[in-house]
DNA sequence: GCGACAG
DNA sequence: ATCTTGTCGC
């Protein structure tokens, strides 16, 4: 699989709008054996910026790791709000091509459908692979929400346009709420649901939290001895 | 024009 | 996201 950048700004909120269509965010029987974490760190050297992403895949309920890739390239768009994606996505499709497990769930750091145009980097991944995914923002693009109460497991349904698109969910006892909005093929509330029982004892869920640890990881070696693979 | 703004 | 030390609170 690869992964085309618009010649344009323009052009990629073009794209967005027309692949926007295909995010379905319906439940569906799905056999959860196998999730997956995504996170990305960023690093300069020298005059160029490079992205790193890291994938890990782990067995659900008990979030044993299966397996870590990761991939390096430098970065090849800006950062730009609500085009995460562009910026995000050819280096998360190479991780991608190099994993062997075959995950269910993906889990990703950033907005599923509580988008401007309803397609973050969670949803646009989704669609891209036909897979199943959940976007787990730390902090809000879009939307209006009252504070959750101060309790793990307190949601608050976030509102964009009018309709809902995501639930603000207090991941743990008194920490700042995470921004959980569906990404593909799966309902507001059943991704709210998956990803509190995937919070087991940090703010971030296992998944992606891995993900995270890794990809610093990967980074810290990176800046210290260029290792890329 | 002003303020908001995933990572 | 990244650059950075110590420090306050549950």
């Amino acid at each position: 699989m690869e992964f085309k950048i618009p010649q344009s700004y323009k052009a990629a909120i073009a794209e967005q709008r027309k692949l926007a269509q295909n995010v379905c965010i319906e439940d569906e029987e799905i056999l959860l054996k196998i999730v997956a974490g995504v996170d990305v760190a960023y690093s300069r050297r020298g005059k160029e910026a490079w992205a790193i992403v890291g994938i890990v895949t782990m067995e659900w309920e008990t979030f044993q790791p299966i397996e870590f890739v990761h991939a390096i390239c430098p970065v090849s768009f800006p950062y730009l709000t609500g085009l995460l994606s562009y910026r995000e996505l050819p280096v998360l499709i190479e991780a991608l091509n190099k994993l062997q497990s075959a995950p269910d769930l993906w889990m990703f750091d950033g907005a599923g459908i509580a988008h401007p145009r309803k397609i973050g980097l969670a949803s646009h991944f989704g669609v891209l692979t036909n897979s199943v995914t959940i976007g787990v923002a730390k902090s809000r693009l879009v939307g209006e929400y009252e504070e959750p109460a101060i309790e793990k497991g307190s949601v608050s349904p976030l509102y964009f346009n009018s309709e809902q698109v995501g639930v603000v969910l207090r991941s743990r006892r008194a920490v700042k709420p995470l921004f959980i909005s569906p990404g593909h093929r799966i309902s507001i509330e059943k991704a709210a649901l998956l990803v509190l029982k995937a919070c087991v004892r940090y703010r971030l869920p296992e998944p992606t939290r891995a993900a995270h640890c890794y990809v610093t990881e990967v980074r810290r070696k990176f800046v210290e001895r260029g290792v890329e693979a």
